[in-house]
DNA sequence: CGTGTTTGTTATGGAGCTTAACGAAGCTGA
DNA sequence: TCAGCTTCGTTAAGCTCCATAACAAACACG
């Protein structure tokens, strides 16, 4: 064992390090910024090295960009299902509240990237070839349905206030089913499509600065109205 | 009276005319690369100019994009209220129905202008000097108040579903009430913000394709399925 | 017509993305 | 230890686009 037998992983360390550090970075600036716009050059001057390094990392900017989605993905499913984790275990409703302000808050500390996933998709962002062509819609989707599963399971499901479900719906609803992405029936599915649609808009609209004429303390009570009546469209338990 | 007396004007329409074909190449191209981002380079080309001669018409790109960021505000204002106006009139139910379709298709029609006055906002536009941080939101709101206060005056205007106005927002009714832009009690108020966001989450996330996955029979039922809880929830008719 | 304005051109500079060519450092194995 | 390979960074250079400057043609108007 003449050199460091772990010598080779410790280069893969470095190079994860230098990978991470540069996504930060791009990150950083486009906080800073308050842009999705990102410069290789500036990344480069933050990080004492050249622009045509990050070509090392990177085969060009859109696979930063590309890196950057991903990881959005991931940074909000997270932060979704940290806060259903929190929250009282048993409690529908708060697990609700929880997982829709931390939606909400997610997308408002960080707009650059809540507009990288669930904004214009980029020209030539292709989803990763590995099935899910929304993976923020799947997460949400399966976020949410666990969430109808459990209550189900509590007996604490009521009807949904839906007049009827169109055939077309049912049939989305069938095939998610089998596909194993959202385990209740037609209308709980529509149901659930409903209440993320409102969520969605609120945090939206909010994050994008179109509430900014509203006070925060308004806009806070606003959007707890708004989980309340998507709780209650959809047959959830009801937060107080 | 020796030349034209209207030559003046004829010189001015000429600008006019050469700004407004700007603008539309810009959309033309913004349209077919499914992108925000023009270049004055590609817009030259396509009208048969060099770049430079675009800088006798906008100061800069970012001039080219407020004016295309007004226009939108004003498409979009035009689209809704043109819808209302050709529903049947004194249908209230109608009148939602036309007014959410006429957003969701503007919107699926021209993702581009939709992200450009309803997504995240570009870094260095200014919203036009003249008052309203959001003109979009103002006319929504002007569309969505009017509806309200026509079912008012039709006596047809129930109890909003929700429980308790927080004081922070009755107190943003009022003082849009004293600006007269919503004239509607603090209840209504909330219930027609709830309105809208839902109907702008669902339009947002089928705009950006996180819908895609749907047969769009089944997104057409759906939205539907959205604007009557909508308008369940906010008191106004409920479409059949 | 002659003058000043408008509108276009070509020439030029500067910034950013990206590739090519090269050098320095580190791992690898005799 | 040392030669060879890989990795990572540099400088140099080409391309595209934004933007300004300087200049030429068209036009309104006295």
């Amino acid at each position: 064992m003449s050199p460091n037998p772990r010598s080779a992983p410790r280069r893969e360390r470095a190079r994860a390090a230098t990978i991470d550090e540069i996504k930060q970075t791009a990150l950083a600036l486009m906080r800073e910024r308050g842009t999705v716009e990102v410069r290789f050059t500036d990344i480069a001057r933050v990080m004492d090295m050249t622009p045509p390094a990050l070509y090392r990392y990177f085969a060009d900017r859109d696979e930063l960009v590309s890196a950057l989605i991903k990881d959005a993905y991931e940074g909000l499913g997270e932060a979704v299902a940290k806060a259903r984790a929190e929250a009282p275990p048993g409690d529908i409703a708060a697990a609700w509240v929880a997982a829709g302000q931390a939606y909400r808050r997610w997308a408002h500390e960080e707009p650059q990237q809540f507009a990288l996933i669930l904004g214009m998709p980029l020209p030539d962002y292709a989803a990763p070839p590995d099935g899910s062509t929304s993976e923020a819609a799947g997460r949400a989707m399966a976020q949410l349905s666990s969430l109808f599963v459990e209550a189900l399971h509590q007996g604490r499901l009521g009807p949904p206030r839906i007049r009827e479900v169109h055939p077309a719906v049912e049939l989305c609803a069938r095939i998610k089913h089998e596909q194993h992405e959202v385990a209740v029936g037609p209308a709980h599915f529509q149901a659930m499509m409903h209440a993320w649609a409102a969520l969605h808009g609120f945090t939206s609209l909010e994050a994008n600065g179109h509430f900014a004429w509203m006070d925060p303390e308004a806009r806070d009570a606003l959007f707890l109205g708004q989980l309340r009546l998507a709780a209650e469209a959809a047959g959830l338990p009801v937060p107080a």
